[in-house]
RNA sequence: CGGGCUAUAGCGCAGUUUGGUAGCGCGUUCGUCUGGGGGACGAGAGGUCGCAGGUUCGAAUCCUGCUAGCCCGACCA
């Protein structure tokens, strides 16, 4: 993408409505518009990463054995009457009449209408197990909504339903979740770290929420230092091998880590006093088993070899994906912008024509940005006749993870400048070697 | 929902106390110079002063009502 040619509205000052930092940059790149309290518009900077990190969730859910489908944002009142939920979720939920005066409400969340769908469709033990998900935008009237996308109203979620023919298998399920959800934030670049969590309206014993550690986090955590040690890495799992999720599960959930709701002290106070931490974190997830709380009000059931009608064990999980752009940025940047990770970076490398009209300048970076783009390394190429300091400064605020930086003095003798936008250091290459160098960085993401 | 605050050009703000028809910085447009970290000079464009009503010869400014947004708290993927 040439920049001339781009949409990317940022600005140099801080908008007074943004308080913490992610919130600050995102309006500040040109990432998002506030079209009303805890509602944005999503520009195209950031929706190229919003659609990057959904890439990746589907990826991870498709690997796990996990099924993409797609449910709707409107929903009928009557399956939240069925299950109980429609006066218990109390005024987050938005309530809408439609022209009948029939009540509708904005989905805040989907266990209703998979379990509609699951009754509808599946009676045998034989079709089991299932796990359904989708990526959909959701709503929940929040007091006060605040800190941009990480506590909106509107928000993008990945939430998925399991569903076994008994505790057993669901447990299974559960464990392929955190697995799978471990997988997924290690790609973005992101440490989170699974702690025990409450269960909140949705009911259940068995579930923990991921947490992103940052200063601007709502949850007070406290953790055992020994869990940041812990990474999947290029581990080969395989989801359909119970023991080995479990055992995962198990190295994941043993040091302990709880938010401020679960917290237990005497526990907490066991573990040596160095590896002792507490800090704040986002919740980026979480996972629940919830058994047949659904099933059961619902008459979610199949039948078992014995021919016997028994009602599903369900669980639920869903990734703040939305929510995920903002702690990201929490979680990686500096004074001067954000630090986008290599996996979900919206463009992989910037190029920065030092003196834009010069011929020589001009041609050296229109060769490049060809030959980035032929190898599939998309660049955005800042063509516009700005300033050194200014293409900068742009680069720097949007947070390409690399530059490359192209002016009469290097070209002189041949070469161009690849930075690092993390460390600040940077290279003399000749132009090649650069997309070499950066084919090779991006090779393994 | 309790408490506090704000609303004036695309963004950040001054002007409101003491009423006289709106200003600064950034951005933006044009031109010239410049060209390795938000450059300089010159010339422009851009505002129903959140909305409605009232007081007044006259309202951004005073009064009443409303709306929207922000902050702290409670709450929360």
């Amino acid at each position: 993408m040439r920049l001339s040619r781009y949409f990317l509205p940022v600005l140099k000052e801080n908008p007074a409505e943004a308080q913490i930092v992610s919130h600050r940059l995102m309006l500040r790149a040109g990432m998002i518009k506030q079209a009303t309290a805890g509602i944005y518009s999503w520009l195209p900077l950031g929706f190229k990463v919003l659609r990057r990190l959904e890439d990746i969730v589907h990826e991870e859910q498709v690997r796990a054995g996990h099924i993409p489908m797609l449910m709707p944002t409107l929903q009928s009142a009557d399956l939240w009457r069925e299950s109980g939920r429609y006066d218990d979720y109390g005024e987050e939920m938005l309530r809408i009449k439609d022209r009948h005066g029939r009540d509708m409400l904005y989905g805040p969340t989907n266990e209703e209408l998979i379990t509609d769908i699951f009754r509808a469709h599946v009676g045998s033990y034989k079709d089991l197990p299932l796990t359904l998900y989708h990526i959909q935008w959701k709503f929940r009237d929040e007091v006060r909504p605040r800190f941009g996308v990480m506590r909106g109203r509107e928000f993008f979620m990945k939430d998925g339903y399991n569903f076994d023919i008994d505790q057993d298998a669901a447990i299974h399920a559960y464990d392929r979740h955190m697995v799978s959800y471990l997988r997924t934030y290690e790609r973005m670049g992101l440490k989170a770290i699974p702690m025990r969590a409450d269960s909140g309206p949705i009911g259940g014993d068995n579930t923990h929420e991921f947490l992103v550690l940052a200063e601007t986090g709502e949850s007070e955590v406290f953790y055992d230092r020994a869990i940041l040690d812990l990474t999947l890495g290029g581990r080969d799992v395989d989801y359909n091998d119970a023991a080995q999720c479990a055992a995962i599960k198990e190295e994941w959930t043993t040091p302990y880590a709880r938010t401020d709701e679960t917290h237990d002290s005497d526990l907490f106070n066991a573990i040596p006093a160095e590896r002792r931490m507490s800090s704040r974190g986002i919740e980026v997830g979480q996972i629940f088993y919830f058994g047949t709380k659904y099933s059961e009000p619902m008459g979610a059931t199949v039948a078992n070899a014995e021919g016997e009608k028994v009602p599903v064990h369900m669980g639920s999980h869903g990734i703040g994906v939305s929510r995920l752009v903002g702690a990201i940025i929490e979680a990686s940047h500096d004074d001067k912008g954000i630090i986008w990770p290599e996996a979900v970076t919206p463009y992989k490398v910037g190029i920065v024509n030092l003196k834009q009209g010069d011929a020589e300048a001009d041609a050296a970076c229109e060769a490049l940005y060809k030959e980035l783009t032929a190898k599939g390394l998309e660049p955005l190429y800042d063509d516009r006749a700005e300033r050194a300091g200014a293409k900068f400064a742009t680069m720097d605020l949007i947070g390409l993870p690399w530059r490359i930086t192209v002016g009469p003095r290097g070209l002189k003798n041949g070469v161009v400048e690849l930075t690092s936008r993390r460390s600040g250091e940077s290279e003399e290459l000749v132009p090649a070697e650069a997309v070499a160098r950066l084919q090779g960085i991006y090779a393994g993401i």
